[in-house]
DNA sequence: GCTTTTGGCTAACGACGTTAGCCACAGCAC
DNA sequence: GTGCTGTGGCTAACGTCGTTAGCCAAAAGC
């Protein structure tokens, strides 16, 4: 039997792209395999398991949030890039809902854990932002905090259908933008 | 073989208090029943299956943090209010990691269902807030959907460990709290 | 061209959710 | 009390899924 040419970055990316199909919940190795071409088993030359798996598609996912946050920023300051960020991150959650999941729960096993490393490349993005306000030195984590709760609370809160009732969610979150520039330029 | 004397809310609760002991992904139904002193298939009787516990814990959950929510809310007004509310939620997912996790991606099944009822409560608390501030007719839904997510996102990022560098989490919360209530203020 | 490594495979096991079917106990009519 | 009925336990069994063991052929290096 011919090899199916599979390196761990293929099956992971593969993975990543089937929880953002069928939900991260319903990523099974079998329904993997299949997608790759191969037995389940041979998943298993590639990846540790599902917890593996699991951490790599995480990471994988926070290199790529990081990579359209960071890139939405570039030649904007002020608001215009705390919009851009804040959209391309929703964007982000929002087209791949299975791997952003991936990355609720997932922590890091230690300082060089390639999961840490891209979180903290994400975190940097959104440092970029915050350079375009007034943010005095003791207020910059809290704030740093503050603008991730609120994407990662509201991009989450949509990607799982929360928000029922009627007004309109895009408008939602640009009003939710005014609020956030507004707060951080009266500091 | 003398009866257990279980009932749905019985199970519904120790599943609850399981979850979060061992973490909602670690439910296992096995597990349930070796809690409640009865073998695994007899869960049966008392809860559909596996999705329909998580949805009954799920609303359970609801039920609680609106309890709570509002609870803290009573008596108090603006700031007072806004803070009372924000640190019972948190409190509330902090000691209840397990059923809360139950409450993410779950959706209602008709507007009857239970679980719809348990999450307006919740928004009906948040709401109750909203009222000590100058908010327009128009601003409501977006301030509350802001509120939701903050205090969802920050929740759970710390809830999942999502905050690992230095700066003290408490101190951040407050930092939250007193930004909401000057952006809410100013309008 | 031979050896070694690598990446497939089948077979099998254990854990878990779920269903079917049985049986004892509680409650009630009489 | 005796007997009927419904309810809430139980055991047995099945299907799915994750995982491991062990085999074997294709690729890679000498």
């Amino acid at each position: 039997m011919p090899r199916a040419g599979l390196d761990p970055a293929t099956v992971v990316a593969a993975g990543a792209a089937l929880a953002d199909e069928v939900g991260l919940a319903h990523l099974t190795m079998g329904l993997l395999a299949e997608r790759v071409g191969v037995r389940t088993p041979s998943l298993y030359k590639h990846v540790g398991g599902q917890e593996d798996l699991n951490r790599r598609i995480a990471a994988l996912a926070l290199r790529e949030a990081a990579d359209a946050v960071g890139g939405a920023v570039q030649g904007y300051a002020g608001r215009d890039a705390l919009a851009a960020a804040a959209r391309a991150f929703r964007a982000f959650v929002l087209e791949h809902p299975g791997r952003y999941a991936a990355t609720i729960g997932v922590e890091p096993s230690g300082p060089d854990d390639p999961l840490a490393a891209a979180g903290r490349r994400l975190l940097d993005a959104f440092m970029a932002v915050l350079r375009g306000y007034d943010v005095g030195e003791s207020d910059v984590d809290h704030a740093l905090r503050m603008l991730r709760s609120l994407c990662h609370g509201f991009a989450t809160l949509q990607a799982a259908d929360a928000f029922q009732w009627s007004a309109d969610i895009d408008q939602s979150f640009e009003w939710l933008i005014d609020f956030a520039d507004r707060g951080l330029r009266a500091m």
